[in-house]
DNA sequence: TGACTTTCCGCACGGTCGTTCTATTTTTGG
DNA sequence: CCAAAAATAGAACGACCGTGCGGAAAGTCA
């Protein structure tokens, strides 16, 4: 931050409040109109930091995998290789969700439903962002395997897309009824899951 | 539909349109300039039909619960009752999002996003309609349990979060990766989820 | 400090949005 | 078949959309 040209203290601050605010009103639902208004800009004047809605929205993915890999896959790394490193990754995943700066909620739940049907380039970094995500989870999973924490014959991918999964239906659960009977489902299934990696079924 | 005046047809046809169209660009997305040239009528003259567009997504929120509820739960009611039911309910939950009139994938999924902090009728329409259906899945569970299909310590809620977190993350994996893997993933874990609910883990 | 560059604003554009009004056409029931 | 009712079309509205342009303001560096 420090040594940064006022442009790009600017262009920051804007992308903060844009990756907040599409949380709540979706990427595509997301105005320069408003989003100036809310940083106190001219529509102008803002719109000169990126050239078209596009880059905005692109931009602002960006912005959330960014703010996403530092909250939660930097510190899991920290953790002990195997099963601490994957409990380290959903536990950071679950807070991900609830910070200050997600008002809505977790920007790439969003974004998956409202680029869906819209092919370009703000769909292509989604995908990759997620595509990433998943694979990291699958790796995370298979050294655990390796550290002989997991099971040998684990599916891994199914692993990480079962954890997706769960996820994923957290945050939709989580505004049906009380979010804090949906935390404790969304853990419970979690453990659910290690645990059926850590040893097979006895049938 | 027979015996019906030609303002329900009209309106009714509309709606299926509404329905898959909604599916591809959201319910706020969906305008009603497109919509109207969709099924070749005027914007005003379809305007007339529902007085305001949230009306307009109400009536398709609607639509969509009725044609869930005759292709997902009526079909699964006619199945003995017990873990064949809840099995059916699952088996036709997968082939809902494949429908042909839902291009864009579940209505619901899309609904969940873009209605998350847009309180309104439509929201209130939307999160009765995911309470009802969670409140299914976990009543025909509690009839398995009756059964003695599942175990009798099964928490039947837990059972349906979970069952609806994987669907939920099955409408995103299909169109990450590759829908067949995709889907053949969510059906391992609907496998898993009710492997676990007969008999208890041997830990 | 002064020249130069970057950043930002005001304004305007063509277009589309949801909605309303007034006609006109079509359907309906006796 | 005719009148009443319902359904549809057309034009217009104010508001807001994304985007471009020209100039004012602020920042940067010698």
């Amino acid at each position: 931050m420090a040594g940064a040209t006022k442009g790009e203290k600017t262009r920051s601050a804007v992308l903060g409040s844009a990756l907040s605010l599409a949380t709540q009103v979706g990427l595509e639902g997301l105005t320069i109109g408003k989003l100036a208004d809310h940083v106190g800009m001219s529509k102008s004047g803002l719109f000169a930091h990126f050239s078209s809605k596009e880059n905005l929205q692109v931009a602002i993915l960006e912005e959330g995998v960014a703010r996403f890999v530092a909250l939660v896959v930097v510190p899991a790394l920290k953790k002990a290789r195997g099963e601490p490193r994957v409990r380290a990754l959903v536990d950071n995943w679950l807070l991900w969700s609830k910070q200050e700066f997600l008002p809505g909620g977790c920007i790439f739940v969003v974004a998956g439903v409202d680029l869906d049907d819209r092919p370009g380039p703000a769909r292509d970094r989604f995908v990759a962002s997620q595509k990433d995500w998943l694979a990291t989870l699958a790796n995370a999973a298979r050294i655990a395997v390796e550290e002989k924490h997991f099971r040998k014959d684990l599916d891994c991918e199914q692993l990480a897309h079962e954890l997706y999964s769960i996820a994923y239906g957290y945050h939709y659960l989580r505004r049906i009824g009380d979010p804090m009977r949906a935390e404790k489902r969304a853990r419970t299934a979690f453990e659910r899951i290690l645990t059926d990696a850590r040893d097979p079924r006895a049938s």
